[in-house]
DNA sequence: ATCAAGAGTGACAACCATTGTCAAAACACC
DNA sequence: GGTGTTTTGACAATGGTTGTCACTCTTGAT
């Protein structure tokens, strides 16, 4: 679908790297960088701001986590479960966030895209409500 | 469908919004603030930047523009030809944008919502691709 | 037309997420 | 262990966006 089909550079293992990843491990909903960052510091992993940053972009780039941008801007990470294509519903107010597969609109964009001669299509879908838990308040 | 529904309360009219009115009105495509002040600045009807921000900001929040973000992180604004809710196919290379209605993704974005207790939901939905006209390079 | 009240403006400072820099430290492999 | 490259981290720099606050302009009433 998309052009970055690359075999994925191979990556050295450091202790930050392993860091990053346990936090992200144990972390089910969408984080910034500085949140992981303060979440390392927290247990003690101390890792420097900017390794956080260059470590979620390799991640990102090689397809291992999900990058989506909050209403305030700011970029969040999370792991994701599936590694196809897919999207999410996301909780407004808690992050609480679950992963959606939905061929229908996948089809449905890419006929749209191709009926104006669009080529290379990709998309971007999410949605967000109040999550059942955050609703009884 | 979202909570936003309510009449919109009244602003006054100057000179700024008119010049900010204009130049969307001759931009057709995404055109983010910075860009647009440039553009004021441009044509000799200087506008503030802070003015800028927050001229768009009040347009969007009335609905009368449509805001996205661009890969940057850059929040970009857009007149919209409809009011109603509808979503975007934009070109990667040129920026030009075609609006699109799709009643099906959105009657399935609810249900897959509510399936989860989801309420109060909303969406966001946008398809990126080379135009026509860029893919022949 | 005049006026008072409050919305709107602008120059600039402040914010804050993100990226650049570069010397020092860590990893992989011989 | 030695060596070449990658990675790291502290800090500076960047850049979009928002806050501040005195001043100006629009509006509706008089």
């Amino acid at each position: 679908m998309s052009v970055r089909d690359q075999p994925v550079k191979e990556h050295r293992r450091t202790r930050q790297r392993a860091a990053v990843d346990e936090v992200l491990d144990d972390t089910t909903d969408f984080i910034s960088a500085q949140d992981l960052h303060a979440a390392l510091r927290a247990r003690g992993a101390g890792v420097g701001l900017a390794t956080v940053y260059r470590t979620l972009q390799t991640l990102a780039d090689d397809g291992k986590v999900d990058v989506l941008r909050s209403d305030g801007g700011e970029a969040v990470y999370r792991r994701c479960v599936r590694e196809e294509h897919h999207h999410h519903l996301v909780c407004r107010s808690c992050g609480a966030t679950v992963e959606i597969a939905g061929p229908t609109v996948e089809r449905w964009a890419s006929s749209v895209a191709e009926k104006h001669g669009f080529v290379d299509v990709s998309h971007t879908l999410e949605i967000f409500g109040t999550c059942p838990r955050c609703a009884q308040a």
